[in-house]
DNA sequence: CTGATTAGTCAGCAT
DNA sequence: ATGCTGACTAATCAG
């Protein structure tokens, strides 16, 4: 991709422009630049148009280059904005898609238990005793304690409920 | 450090830079940079050593061109890519909240009709034996089968089982 | 050398 | 005038 080896050199030459050897008004770049109008027309006395022209068109040169600096780190700033938002909408899909599962299985747990719930009822109020082709395969175990009901909290799967059921 | 005196040519071109009236080996642009390194070498027979060096920097000048551009356009549709893929992933959460929701509220409808089901199988448990504060904690294990239940698959909440409780 | 990338320059647009 | 951005160039890096 890119070489990334930072060279801080860059004494003289590439960074760093240095404007070589002006005559008199030596104005360094960052002066010129930091310059407001007014402060750059002082600096225009007892120019030559031309000298005017050149200078006005050196700042321009300048500011363009800042322009064009803040415009390369606003590019890479967008894109690792963008990335940083991809990166946490994939978190939330991964959450969203954690709670989905937990709640298909504890759906599909309750499901069971409701059916085999569903079947023992049936059961005993069809008639407690049913002489027919009943009672091979399928077990229910009720546990009854009348005290206190507090239940039904975070169902975990051991469930103190009065009723439960395996297949 | 760079005057910009070498532009002779910037004559009229943004995109498409065409050479003006060159003078006899007239070679455009494009035969240049899509020219192979022997077909070139072939054009540089009975030049100047000076010319040659000018032909090739001005090859490797057009190709540079063309690198520029694909850089740029590399750039951005790596950007569009990005803001794809964060749309998908945005729709994809969207998917997973809405199914999330969903199921929350059948779990909870679930949830609902599993207790009065379970109040009412207390009922009837209780009921007709025990009048009385009997059944603490009583286990009652029924087991039970027929020969062939095939009425649980997918319960859907419209169930034509003889037992369905509401909240 | 070829191709890619960066910083600087300019043109052109917008404010 | 000021600021921004696309395109171009030169320099430099990587293979």
């Amino acid at each position: 991709m890119q070489g990334m080896t930072t060279h801080f050199k860059t004494s003289k030459a590439l960074k760093v422009k240095k404007e070589a050897g002006e005559n008199a008004p030596a104005l360094s770049d960052d002066e010129l630049v930091a310059m407001s109008v007014r402060e750059l027309n002082q600096h225009l006395r007892g120019l030559t148009k031309d000298d005017v022209v050149r200078l006005k068109q050196r700042r321009r040169t300048l500011k363009n280059r800042g322009y064009a600096a803040s415009c390369r780190i606003k590019r890479v700033t967008q894109k690792e904005e963008l990335e940083k938002q991809k990166i946490e909408l994939q978190h939330e899909v991964d959450k969203l898609a954690r709670e989905n599962a937990s709640m298909r299985l504890e759906l599909d747990a309750l499901r069971a238990k409701y059916e085999a719930l569903q079947c023992f009822a049936r059961t005993v109020t069809r008639g407690p005793l049913s002489p027919g082709k009943v009672a091979t395969t399928s077990v229910i175990t009720i546990v009854k304690s009348a005290k206190h009901n507090n239940n039904n909290n975070t169902n975990n799967n051991s469930s103190p409920t009065p009723f439960s059921a395996q297949s």
